[in-house]
RNA sequence: AGCGGGAUGGAGGAGCAUGGAGUCCUCGUCGGGCUCAUAACCCGAAGAUCACAGGUUCAAAUCCUGUUCCCGCUACCA
């Protein structure tokens, strides 16, 4: 592991404010990237953990005409909402900014006139399609007619009956989908950023980058190979970061120009707020990791480190895309259209907590490819492992010592060859876990966890104090220093439920990963109280007909 | 269509870079044990042509070629 104090920036994917996230999105970003920075807190790194909502572009102008209001005002009840969400997940940003907000305006208009000063932007006129009656450009998807090759109905950017690829002056008898009008073709000129000419840099950067994951890897370097064009950084619209050159000042920025340079603002806000150098954290040995959901990998591999580069290198590149990949809900795609699947709203209204969810997610993590959330799983890995397992053994233990010790830890006397085998699988669980985790390997550091309170389990089996009570003293005080163990390690994974476990021990603090505070004999504990609701069939079945997604 | 990823006992995963007896993990199933604990815990067993077809090799889940199926991306959705 790493000996010197490690400074990291965690991320988590900046969400879209136009809907209601659902558990594809949680699952994909926001829970990875706060099990990662609670267990690098945990570590002793210095860290910092920040993220914040993607505000502007075409989909919330044109919803928030819709519903009659202001963008602006749309953001703010998304906003809201997105942010109670995570907090009640539990997700533990640092700070949660908007790019909405002036001093993301502010840093985005600074980074681009760097770009701009350094040569890799140019401009064009392009040929869009233009709505009279909505009085905008329309994006290619919001522009749908007459597939011309299959004739069926097609959108601007593709036919998904022929699948081919189109523009939306190809279509038939095209129209807007905001207002049904037919749109003109009209001239319009913007900004373009020239990746083709850091394509150099950015490879050879990818390159050296080999503790990234194949897939992230070999993604970016796909789209190196087929080559990068110049991507256009402007839109004809009104809400989002004005362009600070005159002869573009009824334009903004494209939001995907715009929204990584809120992992900048966001940081800069959080160090204003705490009086602190924001630079520290986004330059020198800072590593930052960007947790990401597939689709995001090329903006975070090609574009963004693109735009770090062409800005002049003030910032650091990241040193992790921690890409994963989709959920899916009972084997198929999580749909808002066709409500099928979990969204945020309805998870909080349900009757699990937060843990309970986290541990079945962090469970399916798709960290390596495409997984899948099941109703059935979710019951079993619940019930057999999280309260079989773990609930299981902090209650049976805390519960006997309740009853047998007086609730005070018992004294330990000379350890056996058993005893002190399980103190040392106490000291390798979280070397073990902890490297597991430190690469991203989620599930299986978890597993390695719950093998801890397995190893408990069964050392409580084999030395069956229940026959000798008198005599167990050992055995119950080593089982105990177990569960102040589990109690740190599943912090990133269950931080409430270590919450509870500090609170049954009646400790202030159960230390860092590697070294635990441990229960002294003794010491008054705290009253046991069992950690889970087992999840009943009858529930899972109605949870079902409400959420089957059939 | 092109590019990238994937297919492993009934379910889900790891293993593949650097070939070495189908090896491991979680769950399920079957049999037994225990009774401190939330019908929880512990032990044992059954169960696999490693997607398919070829090839390389003394040896292939792993390397090569082809095929099928699933997922994502392809730059103006974000």
């Amino acid at each position: 592991m790493v000996k010197f104090k490690e400074r990291i920036l965690v991320t988590a994917a900046l969400p879209y404010v136009n809907n209601v996230p659902h558990l594809g999105n949680l699952v994909g970003s926001h829970l990875p990237a706060d099990i990662y920075a609670r267990f690098c807190r945990l570590k002793g790194y210095d860290t910092l953990f920040i993220g914040g909502t993607d505000e502007h572009g075409t989909p919330i102008e044109v919803a928030a005409k819709k519903e009659g209001v202001l963008p602006r005002v749309l953001c703010d009840k998304y906003y809201k909402l997105q942010k109670k969400y995570y907090d009640w997940f539990a997700v533990s940003y640092d700070n949660f900014s908007r790019t909405s907000k002036p001093i993301h305006h502010d840093i985005t208009k600074e980074f681009f006139s760097k770009i701009y000063k350094n040569g890799y932007i140019f401009d064009d006129v392009l040929k869009l399609p233009y709505c009279k009656k909505c009085e905008r450009f329309l994006p290619d998807r919001f522009v749908e007619g007459e597939c011309p090759y299959c004739g069926q109905g097609a959108r601007g950017d593709q036919c998904d009956h022929c699948t081919k690829l189109l523009n939306p002056d190809e279509l038939i008898n095209p129209y807007c989908i905001i207002c049904n009008n037919k749109p003109e073709i009209v001239e319009t000129k913007h900004l373009f950023l020239d990746l083709s000419k850091l394509s150099p840099k950015l490879k050879k950067w990818i390159i050296k980058n080999k503790h990234w994951k194949v897939n992230v890897r070999n993604l970016a370097l796909g789209w190196i190979k087929e080559g990068l064009k110049p991507r256009c950084i402007t839109r004809d619209l009104k809400w989002g970061v004005g362009v600070p050159i005159p002869e573009f000042k009824n334009k903004v920025f494209y939001v995907w120009f715009d929204a990584p340079i809120g992992y900048i603002s966001s940081t800069k806000e959080w160090a204003e707020r705490n009086k602190k150098d924001f630079k520290k954290w986004l330059t020198g040995s800072t590593k930052i990791i960007h947790f990401i959901g597939k689709d995001n990998i090329p903006f975070h591999t090609i574009f963004w480190p693109g735009m770090l580069i062409a800005e002049g290198g003030t910032y650091n590149l990241p040193w992790q895309v921690a890409g994963l990949e989709y959920l899916n809900f009972e084997g198929r795609k999580f749909s808002k259209s066709k409500s099928r699947g979990i969204f945020l709203n309805n998870v909080i209204d349900l009757e699990f907590e937060p843990d309970i969810w986290r541990y079945y997610l962090s469970t399916i993590l798709p960290e390596t490819s495409d997984t899948d959330f099941s109703w059935d799983e979710f019951q079993a890995r619940v019930n057999n492992e999280l309260i079989g397992n773990l609930g299981n053994f902090v209650n049976r233990i805390l519960t006997f010592i309740n009853k047998n010790f007086n609730g005070k830890a018992p004294k330990s006397d000379k350890y056996d060859l058993y005893d002190k085998k399980v103190l040392k699988n106490i000291d390798e669980a979280s070397r073990i876990s902890g490297e597991l985790l430190y690469t991203l390997r989620f599930r299986d550091s978890l597993r390695e966890i719950l093998h801890l309170s397995s190893i408990g389990n069964k050392y409580f089996q084999d030395k069956k104090p229940w026959e000798n009570k008198e005599k167990s003293s050992t055995t119950l005080y080593v089982c105990l220093q177990i569960i102040c163990k589990l109690g740190v390690l599943i912090t990133p994974y269950l931080p409430n439920t270590s919450e509870k476990i500090k609170k049954q021990l009646n400790l202030k603090d159960l230390g860092s990963w590697d070294k635990g505070i441990g229960v002294k004999p003794s010491h008054k504990l705290g009253k046991p109280e069992i950690l889970f609701k087992r999840i009943e069939d009858k529930k899972i079945k109605e949870l079902k007909e409400n959420f089957g997604g059939k």
